[in-house]
DNA sequence: CGCTGGCAGTCGGTAGGATCGAGTGCCAAC
DNA sequence: GTTGGCACTCGATCCTACCGACTGCCAGCG
């Protein structure tokens, strides 16, 4: 689509702009090693890149800065793939080899590495309930109007819900329906069995019925649990305080965070760049995202966020790390 | 410690502050109705303030803005108590008797609540280990090397770790040490029952041990569930873009967040004026906090956190009324 | 004696204007 | 096709003057 040349200026001119956040002139372009020809050529063939749609410019007589269009030239077009440097790749490592804790805290502290990496917004998003079978149900009265059900899944997450008794239940009832329950969802997933068949007792189906309908609200559409970190820390990539407030206040929703990854990954991307992925209030975005496997099965997303001007590279090597080695680990809850 | 009419000058300074984030001359204290003298006498009595350490001037010739010590005053000695417009009174009442989720989802709930109340940042810390008693310890083996640990507890709230299984576990040791666990825990505080005796196995005692040496990262020091939601709403009132990303970047380390609002609460204040509260980075921060209560006891934390020039009675009235019936509500699930 | 109106003085904020310089487009020459 | 040179553009920066919102002080009034 461009020739050599035009591609080594769009990536100099790429590189340039995520260092340094300024318009880059043609003679920065010139001093770039990769680029041997005058200023006067790159003037003559930036211009040709402007005309294309690929690089813009803030004003007349100011340098070029990429547009989404060239980002993506970019990224599609990256001569080496990113590599962490040795602290970070060790700080990863360590990272997976030490932790020993309850999967929702693995995910929360994985976004809390992701962000160290990059210094972008770090998204995980949970396995959700699709891909996940039940190990375990199990009903527990908290007083004598309320209970609580708790699942443990496969993958080792726990979720639970409360809801309120029935007038007639009794600890025998509720170990009733726990058992019931237990043989119902055996290996089965949470989110693809039918609702548990009746079991002879009244009111140990009203207890079923009351527990599920609490959890349906848990493993509905789009409710995957989330973890995002470092909002703040890239808020700073921006200096227009409207763009930040808008960045930040959209991060807090949750199921449009969630929905975003999963647009970008139904898409097959890996990468989108500011408008591409159609939050508009995030135009000013880039997002890179990686699915975790476990088993031959994806189970969840984690991904960066930051300004369009972030650097691909490295924030591709990054997710791509975490979603490795989460995946690994994952697998090895299973195992 | 004040005269009457200087008490009524400060209050006027703080109010017209706080809306406008404007230092305050003379004549517009005139202008407010409380104060019934010239502009002349208002400027020697705000003089006055100054030398006594209340009110400061960013530069000569600019109008006063309260000191720390001046919002002190201003809190301690409010005429009226704040209200809750209907509106958002009816708000939180809605919230309360519609809310039907696990503990975890009201608790992270009720700190959004707070923060569309207050549009400051909005903390809520869950209730304790200590106050709490179990309710139910299960261990589910995940697969043949890991298994998990749940435990409910009275206030309905789900802990649970993941670890790693011995060689020689099997289903039914794991069942053993479940009921095991069970029978030592049965409405005793996690924190502060004594680790569970010999059960006859020693299988079965390896497995309680893991188990328990697993959720004792959990239940360790200050490590009580925190939510935090607004962070960035509250942020947009700071506007050196410095101060903003040192409050952000404060508030993503919970444990500090957590032992702030204990220390606050410890040293019986319901009010931690800027430097007050001793956390450097939230200089320009000041803290409301109110404990909430279930069965005469103190069992968590909520409050709200925004700039020195907040608004005090609202963000009191707000904060007092969503802990109380955050308290009353959390009673319902034990009775 | 306290309160008030008036007045001189201070100083940050803003607007206008000159200057600077990075960068462009174009062109003639190689 | 490439290059050096040149005229031009236009945002950024600095300076200056000015404005206006204050204050502190003082003399006079009730």
């Amino acid at each position: 689509m461009l020739d050599e040349r035009k591609t080594a200026i769009l990536r100099a001119v790429v590189k340039e702009y995520i260092e340094t956040a300024q318009p880059v002139g043609s003679s920065h372009v010139a001093r770039s090693p990769e680029v041997r020809v005058s200023s006067a050529t790159i003037r003559n063939e930036m211009a040709v890149l402007e005309q294309e749609g690929f690089l813009t410019q803030p004003h007349t007589s100011a340098g070029r800065i990429p547009t989404d269009k060239g980002y993506r030239y970019f990224v599609d077009h990256l001569t080496s793939r990113g590599h962490l440097d040795a602290a970070r790749s060790q700080e990863v490592h360590e990272f997976f080899t030490s932790t020993h804790r309850a999967v929702e805290q693995m995910l929360s502290e994985s976004s809390r590495l992701l962000l160290r990496l990059t210094d972008y917004a770090a998204i995980v998003v949970g396995p959700n309930a699709e891909t996940t079978t039940v190990r375990s149900v199990q009903l527990v009265g908290l007083s004598s109007r309320m209970a609580t059900i708790v699942m443990v899944l496969s993958n080792g997450s726990v979720v639970n819900e409360t809801f309120d008794l029935p007038e007639d239940s009794s600890d025998a009832r509720l170990a009733g329906a726990t058992s019931h329950l237990n043989v119902h969802f055996h290996n089965r997933s949470l989110a693809s069995a039918p609702p548990p068949g009746p079991s002879g007792d009244v009111t140990v189906d009203d207890l079923c019925t009351r527990a599920m309908s609490a959890m349906a609200e848990r493993t509905g559409e789009g409710e995957a649990p989330l973890y995002v970190g470092g909002a703040a820390r890239m808020a700073q990539a921006f200096d227009a305080v409207e763009v930040v407030r808008n960045v930040l206040a959209t991060l807090e929703q949750q199921y449009v965070v969630v929905s975003l990854l999963k647009d970008v990954l139904g898409r097959g991307l890996t990468v989108a760049i500011g408008a591409e992925h159609g939050v508009e209030p995030l135009a000013a975005c880039s997002v890179v995202v990686a699915p975790y496997i476990v088993d031959g099965e994806t189970v969840g997303t984690v991904g960066v966020l930051g300004p369009t001007r972030m650097n691909y590279p490295h924030a591709l090597a990054a997710v791509e790390m975490v979603s490795e080695q989460l995946g690994a680990r994952l697998a090895e809850v299973e195992s």
